[in-house]
DNA sequence: TGTCCCAATTGATCTGGGTCAAGGTTATTC
DNA sequence: GAATAACCTTGACCCAGATCAATTGGGACA
């Protein structure tokens, strides 16, 4: 039982199970039990990946692009629940409906495991069950925080505490650690970032407009953004810590 | 292996684990190896059970009482992040700091469990990480449906939305099932709903005023509540099915 | 090189819910 | 049963963010 390091040894190939998403250790013997049920998927940018309510039949991570979970309502207001990013677990062993949409922001590739095999699999093998619950755990954990951002906090540091949730999980560091400069590419148009937030596109564009006028952010394009001080994007984002939404 | 029955048998105790909470099967192998690390302890109203970033030594469920998971900014603006009633699980086996803090809104007694040996016990028993899992995948639904509620409703439907999950939760159900009529005590302040619902607790006041004058609820002093039209209700809250926190 | 299309910005105005302030209701205590 | 203290309600006013409406920018394609 030896923890995993980055280098993927070529047996296990590149299935997402054997990386963050599911097990942390590295024998083998999975690995043959899990031929045949195993499975890759690609989507469109745009494309939905599962309808609310739609029988589920598998699990499985994202290895590539990004995806979005959303709650619709009749009338058509929609809030993004989630935000999954390459390695993130998509579904719910032991359910059968899923809960929300699944929609792919960018093309996505997926790793999916028939549903039935995969949850026997996890009947078998404590650590998978142990480790999709440290992973439900944390989204737990995020989903609360962010219930924080939705309630309480205002359009400015709403987009803050965004910005600074992408930039912690998808930035490239250029400088010393988490309060350096961070650049990176918004994975979301103002429409998708206005639905994470519980606000209007028109909102969110002024409110980026106005951090980029204070120079918290500074903007190439209306996509590629570089955060010259974390230290002021979390002080504008509200949190006193290093907060977590997606860890 | 046989499902819980309401009345539980004596040897099991009152111990919620052995309820909804933890495990849903019945045999008494555990019952042993649980003494000396199962415990009681009670809280009074308004006592913070658990800091946030506090060290937490045990898991537990509630048994009586109803207590309330909250976030605090800096400046004081609270949002609560989630509702205990009794059978709720409290605890993140695996995690050492608590994320929010848990306040009793009521008395409340909780039983206990030393963590370490929950944990080991966990690690030995497959059905309690299983049963675990499983609830923990409710509270994250719970919490994504609350996202909707806290991003996109407005302060009419979210009172709706709060009067008809405690209503399910809570209810003494006086008529036929899940539309009847329903009748049952607030558990919460206004200032506490108002902290759940990301609002003051004036608009809260005023929104339930404006439903009792609509005649969608009807109050008998200030908590007590009878809703004689559940669907009438959940229409209010914009909820197109029967929706789901706290399922 | 233009034109089509979609994302984004910016302005003007409106409004739901916040803020501030003044009572009213119960429950508790002595 | 009067005093005190929570808790709750209601009113008047205000403002952050929504709504409605142009306009701009930028990439793909012919």
């Amino acid at each position: 039982m030896n923890t995993h390091a980055q280098n993927v040894p070529s047996a296990c190939g590149d299935c997402p199970i054997r990386h963050r998403a599911v097990c942390s250790h590295c024998d083998h013997d999975e690995l043959l039990e899990l031929e045949g049920i195993k499975f890759y998927r690609t989507f469109e940018a745009g494309q939905t990946i599962i309808w609310s309510g739609d029988m589920m039949s598998f699990v499985g991570s994202v290895v590539s692009g990004i995806a979005t979970l959303t709650q619709t309502m009749e009338d058509g207001r929609t809030q993004m629940v989630g935000l999954l990013l390459p390695s993130d677990f998509v579904g719910r062993p032991g359910r059968d409906g899923a809960a929300y949409n699944v929609v792919a922001t960018t093309d996505v590739v997926m790793c999916c495991f028939r549903k039935k095999p995969f949850e026997e699999l996890m009947m078998r093998t404590p650590h998978i069950a142990h480790r999709l619950l440290q992973m439900t755990l944390d989204e737990l954990d995020a989903a609360r925080e962010w219930m924080l951002v939705l309630g309480r906090k205002t359009a400015r540091e709403k987009i803050a505490s965004l910005l600074s949730i992408i930039a912690r999980r998808d930035a490239s560091v250029s400088a010393k650690g988490a309060t350096g400069s961070k650049t990176f590419d918004l994975p979301l148009t103002r429409e998708a970032m206005a639905d994470y937030l519980g606000l209007t596109l028109e909102t969110v564009s002024r409110q980026i407009s106005a951090l980029r006028k204070d120079s918290v952010i500074q903007l190439e394009g209306k996509r590629h953004v570089t955060i010259p001080d974390m230290r002021r994007l979390m002080d504008e984002a509200g949190d006193d810590s290093d907060g977590g939404f997606l860890n």
